[in-house]
DNA sequence: TAGATTGTTAATCGATTAACAATC
DNA sequence: TAGATTGTTAATCGATTAACAATC
């Protein structure tokens, strides 16, 4: 175990990882050899052992892994057993479809309110989580533990919107606009979900095959 | 020049250049160097140098590069000058804020239609994209050229969809379900829009800063 | 012209793969 | 026990960075 500097390519292969856990555990499959998992995943064994070893041993000699073990133990490093707490900024079509659809508890998350500015929706409650003024968004920060805040809001107002809320100790933030964010402090994590980059990286392949 | 071979890393850094040199556009910027524009992105000028390289000479020694020319350069290699077509499946809460407020466009796509097994939107027209019945899709394939399939429809339904539209000759996939779509076939390109992923690698990373 | 900056080649660094002793 | 498979060290591969001649 050397839990100094895992890469950025590992930490992005685990949630591949626990989801194909996920799956063999649904399937009833109880041990898997570094070796199948990779094929299944296109991923090498040796890969796959590297990568585990970041974090501990979690199998055995001429065993293998015992998927529900592995799959805790994945579920764990990735933290989905922290329950942080997350808020909503900007629900529109988008934050809408988020907390229509998206299981934020599967992830350890637990939503605890919305933002928005529009009259529309403030007072309304969206799959049981209340949506409330901009206005109060500040008194609600200072009196509640706020984890990530997801911002479903528009590009134009998406950094200041940021530099704010960054200002008032939010740590974590789940990115939906198509900006660059970013921070002088290098504990201000971001994580973006890039729609138009994506596009633009499908449109590049089909253009070049 | 040397087309060949163009590593994932640089294709996915495509985006980002041709977004951060359209907002320059827009600030009016006329020119750049390697080295301003490595500062502002945060990237070393060797690599943005390496990175253009890969497809062609867009620069001029002690000028640098004209920011709209590159610009159009870029988005040229990405393909937004295409006009590929595209359809979606399924028109539930991310499928219809996409439609709402993605600009598809602005990627080279024009959204033709739109399919859903739902009566309760079958008939309706969101943001001028017909929505039609799933039992429709098989003869409108027939009929339209079809580049790209967004997928924002339940993950029990993807990979039957998927294989069902690949016989019926799709290429291209922007997938929105949280599973792993494959073909044996390698012009087949997916490309992957994973939340539950990217919620995971923040939760790890705000656990272990 | 002199200064700046490119495109490209060479050097370095890091990540992936292969190999193997340890051991269940 | 013999076969299988791990965790880890060493070898390879590829991507990033540095250096520099070419030249605008």
């Amino acid at each position: 175990m050397k839990k100094e500097n895992i890469s950025d390519a590992v930490i992005r292969r685990l949630p591949r990882y626990y989801r194909q856990l996920t799956d063999l555990c649904a399937s009833g499959v109880v041990r898997i050899s570094s070796h199948s998992l990779g094929q299944e995943m296109n991923i090498t064994a040796s890969q796959i052992r590297q990568d585990f070893s970041c974090f501990g041993e979690f199998g055995q000699q001429g065993y293998g892994y015992n998927v529900e073990e592995l799959r805790a133990e994945i579920g764990h490093i990735l933290g989905v057993d922290n329950d942080h707490h997350l808020i909503m900024i900007g629900v529109g079509n988008l934050g809408h479809a988020l907390l229509q659809n998206f299981k934020f508890s599967h992830a350890g998350f637990t939503v605890d309110a919305a933002f928005d500015i529009s009259p529309a929706v403030i007072g309304s409650v969206v799959n049981s989580v209340p949506v409330y003024a901009m206005s109060v968004l500040d008194s609600y920060i200072e009196k509640h533990s706020v984890d990530v805040v997801v911002l479903t809001i528009p590009q134009a107002v998406a950094q200041d919107t940021a530099d704010h809320l960054i200002e008032l100790g939010v740590k974590g933030f789940w990115n939906f606009t198509n900006v660059e964010l970013s921070s002088t402090d290098p504990n201000v994590k971001f994580e973006n979900i890039h729609f138009a980059d994506s596009l633009l990286t499908l449109s590049y392949r089909i253009a070049n095959r």
